[in-house]
DNA sequence: GAAAATAAAATTGTGCACAATATAATGGTG
DNA sequence: CACCATTATATTGTGCACAATTTTATTTTC
C-alpha cells in the first residue's frame, strides 16, 4: 500500500504537473497578446470555424456553459469575438470572431514553436507525448 | 500557420485534457473521502512523511503559498492536519497528520487502482506515459 | 394547442492556480 | 544594536473548472 500511495509511483501526478508546466510556459507569450491558455484554445477553435455554438465549442474542448459563458464574456470584452442568440433559436448562443479576432491568429502564429522551444522539449519527444497521450485518451472516453 | 494553430497539432492541448480526464477520474473516489485532488496529493506527500513545513510540500508539488494556504485550512477544518508555527522560528508553519489523516491513509489505499481502471489504462501505457512525461518534466526544469 | 419533456445557456457556489503584494520574523552588517 | 536584506507565510484579486440549479426556448405528446 505505502508504495502506490508515494508520489513517485503516480502516473497522474506527473502528467499534472506537466500540464501546468505547459500551460506556465505558454503564459508569458499569451501575455503579449493579452489572452489566458483557456482563451486561446477557444480562439483556436475559431480560428479554424469562424461561426461556433457555445455548445461546439464546449464539446471540442470539454468544457461546459459554466466556464466558457464567463470566459466567452470576457473574450468579447476584449472584442474578440461577438455573442449573438440565434434568431432561428434563441436558445443558441453563436460565437463568431470580429476582425480583432481573426487578426490575432496572425500574431498567435509563432506561440507554439516559442512554447516548445522554452520548454526545451525535442520535436521527437513531442511526437512520442502526443502519440501516448492521445491513445490513452481516446482509450478511456 | 494555419496548420500549427490547429487543436489536433498541439501537444499540449492533449495533455491538458488528459490531466483533466484523469483528475476527473479520481473524482468519484476521493468524494467518498471527502478530498479534492489537490487535497489528495498533499496528504499523500504527508504520508510519506508525517512533519513536513508549508514550503517543503510545496516544493514537492510546485505549489505556492496562495494555493496551499487556503488548502491547508481546509484540510484542517476537516481535522485531518494540524498547522502550528515553529517554536525556534515562527516564520515557519509546520504541517503535521492528525489520527484522522493517518487513518484515510488505509482508506486511501484503493484508489489508484480503482482510478487506472475507469480511466481504462493498461500498466504497459501507464509505464510508457509516466517515462515519456517525465522525462519531459526533468529536461525542461 | 396546452402540458410535459427536452435542450441551451446562464447562474451560483466551491476550490484550485497563480501573480502581486503585504506582513511578520529572522539573520546578517556596519 | 539599529538597519537592511532575506525568508516564510498570508492576503488579495483574477480566471479557470466543475457540480448543481435556474431560466428560457423549443419540441414532443397527448
Amino acid at each position: 500500500m505505502d508504495e502506490k500511495l508515494q508520489l513517485k509511483s503516480q502516473v497522474c501526478f506527473p502528467i499534472y504537473s506537466l500540464s501546468r508546466k505547459i500551460i506556465n510556459s505558454y503564459r508569458p507569450f499569451l501575455e503579449e497578446l493579452d489572452i489566458t491558455y483557456p482563451q486561446y484554445l477557444v480562439l483556436m477553435v475559431l480560428w479554424e470555424n469562424e461561426l461556433q455554438t457555445v455548445n461546439q465549442i464546449g464539446e471540442k474542448l470539454n468544457l461546459d456553459s459554466g466556464t466558457l459563458t464567463p470566459l466567452l464574456k470576457r473574450l468579447e470584452a476584449k472584442t474578440l469575438i461577438c455573442r449573438s442568440r440565434r434568431r432561428s433559436d434563441e436558445r443558441v448562443v453563436e460565437i463568431t470572431l470580429t476582425d480583432n479576432g481573426k487578426a490575432l491568429k496572425e500574431k498567435a502564429a509563432y506561440v507554439p514553436e516559442k512554447v516548445m522551444e522554452a520548454i526545451g522539449i525535442t520535436r521527437e519527444d513531442m511526437e512520442d507525448l502526443k502519440r501516448i497521450v492521445t491513445k490513452v485518451l481516446n482509450r478511456s472516453k
